[in-house]
DNA sequence: TTAAAGTCAATAGA
DNA sequence: TCTATTGACTTTAA
């Protein structure tokens, strides 16, 4: 019922066909309808995977993001999510069936979207399927078809293979997986995941907040004094570190259309303008530009505003120090443990879920929590305070770097893109100019943040680059 | 090489 | 079930 936002929904039409070639191949194999019954239920198609996308049909999906004029991601999301929603329909049958990705990565991208100019043309395919998709009237009749023959398929399974099952079972849990990617036939067992107890993540963003581009060495000390595989650390901070920047645009996105709504204000509109402090949320915003610290409010703002605060403090000693005092408040160390089937490596990192942690309850970061997110304010001096605050102990360092060094915003420029075809094409996804409008709103405050947001890393950066390799400060 | 971006896939929770 | 989270891996840029 929803679907069609805008009028130009015919011309749409021509496009979405052509996207929608791609995807009939996949899943329902055009029209609709009938057919599939090879394949197996979803799920399992993975392993013929499917990308969806390849063959002709991604070339032609990459023309269109290509051509395609910015899209308000957000927007786009939130109507999918209504879509998806009203009529029932799963993350991981829409994953799979029109973008070709995962339930947790389509729940990711509808839950964090980016902004459109930070996205990569890759990044900005599934936003093209879903906008081509949410032009498509049958859309969601497709997709319910889908559900059913899936259903079907699953129970004739069911039925004419009982005893099938198990051999099924046993082939893929035995065999498939490994293949893809390493070759040791051995036991393939699949190597556990590895589960942070809640201390050392503390810990790790203790040590983030301090410094969040750590050297090899700081690393390796906290991969040591975790008890970490050096590797998980590594992949802690790239992702914490991206995960950081993802939630910073949802919070400009948020914080901007609702300010420009001006008149709902709803609960969330925490990060806006704030005015109450005892959360923390902080102001951060909108507005203001100076800030380095950029980080508000939130729920999880407390983190990167702490974080961000944490740069500054001062006097010296960085790295090593920065693990050290992670540590400080968290100490993991308990877990050893003993049975890890694999670690044999290291010393033995891995560990299985959370049994191993205790009681962690309390950790020690949650002052954070309460940090007032000064850091709205302005400036350094401010969040230092705050950081002291936190740890508890004693301020770290960062040096001064932050103070107000050169702040060079790198990403936030946005190429205005393309825009001439743009405008042909606009009318093509049924974009309206109220959206572009927005999106124009919403982009600048973008920048602004990002900027600022951009600024305080690059500071960071700088600092930590200086720290390892002149004492700094002097 | 390093970092970022994009995903996967296991798993925690509801 | 379904969705959310998150460690790890892969690809892409610099």
């Amino acid at each position: 019922a929803p679907e069609s936002p805008m009028s130009s929904s015919e011309s749409v039409k021509s496009l979405t066909e052509l996207v929608q070639q791609p995807c009939p191949a996949i899943e329902t194999s055009k029209d609709g309808k009938s057919q599939e019954s090879s394949e197996p239920p979803a799920s399992e198609s993975q392993s013929t995977t499917p990308l969806p996308l390849s063959g002709h049909s991604a070339l032609s999906i990459q023309e269109l993001v290509a051509m395609s004029p910015e899209l308000d991601t957000y927007g786009i999301t939130k109507r999918v999510k209504e879509v998806l929603t009203d009529n029932n329909l799963g993350q991981r049958l829409f994953g799979e069936t029109i973008l070709g990705l995962t339930q947790g990565s389509v729940s990711d991208l509808l839950a964090r979207p980016k902004p459109w100019h930070k996205l990569s043309l890759k990044g900005r395919e599934p936003f093209v399927r879903m906008q081509l998709w949410l032009n498509d009237p049958n859309n969601v009749e497709k997709l319910m078809d889908m559900k059913r023959m899936e259903k079907k398929a699953y129970m004739k399974r069911r039925h004419s293979s009982v005893s099938d099952s198990q051999s099924c079972e046993s082939s893929s849990a035995g065999i498939d997986y490994s293949q893809g990617a390493s070759p040791q036939p051995q036991h393939q067992l699949k190597k556990p995941r590895v589960v942070l107890a809640p201390e050392e993540k503390e810990a790790l963003k203790r040590a983030y907040q301090q410094k969040p581009y750590p050297s090899p060495k700081t690393i390796e000390e906290l991969a040591t004094q975790l008890n970490l595989k050096t590797s998980t650390v590594i992949n802690w901070f790239h992702n914490y570190r991206s995960r950081i920047r993802r939630e910073l645009f949802i919070e400009e996105i948020q914080a901007g259309s609702q300010s420009q709504a001006g008149s709902s204000d709803s609960p969330s509109a925490r990060s806006s303008r704030a005015a109450h402090s005892s959360e923390g949320d902080s102001c951060d915003g909108v507005d203001a530009e100076g800030p380095p610290e950029g980080k508000p409010s939130g729920p999880e703002a407390d983190e990167f505003s702490s974080a961000a605060a944490k740069s500054q403090g001062g006097p010296a000693e960085p790295a090593l120090e920065a693990g050290e005092e992670a540590l400080r408040g968290a100490r993991p160390s308990e877990r050893a443990e003993p049975e890890s089937l694999e670690d044999t490596d290291d010393e033995g990192r891995l560990r299985a879920p959370r049994q191993s942690s205790p009681p962690a309850p309390q950790r020690p970061g949650d002052a954070l929590e309460t940090l007032p997110n000064s850091a709205t304010e302005g400036d350094a001096s401010t969040s230092a305070a705050s950081t002291s605050v936190l740890t508890g102990e004693s301020s770290y360092k960062s040096k001064e770097s932050s103070e107000k060094i050169s702040s060079v915003p790198s990403t936030s420029s946005t190429p205005a893109a393309g825009s001439q075809k743009a405008n042909s094409l606009q009318s093509l996804f049924g974009f309206s100019e109220a959206a572009s409008s927005r999106n124009t709103r919403d982009s600048s405050l973008r920048k602004k943040k990002a900027a600022n947001l951009n600024n305080i890393i690059h500071r960071l950066e700088k600092a930590a680059s200086r720290e390892e390799a002149v004492e700094w400060e002097f």
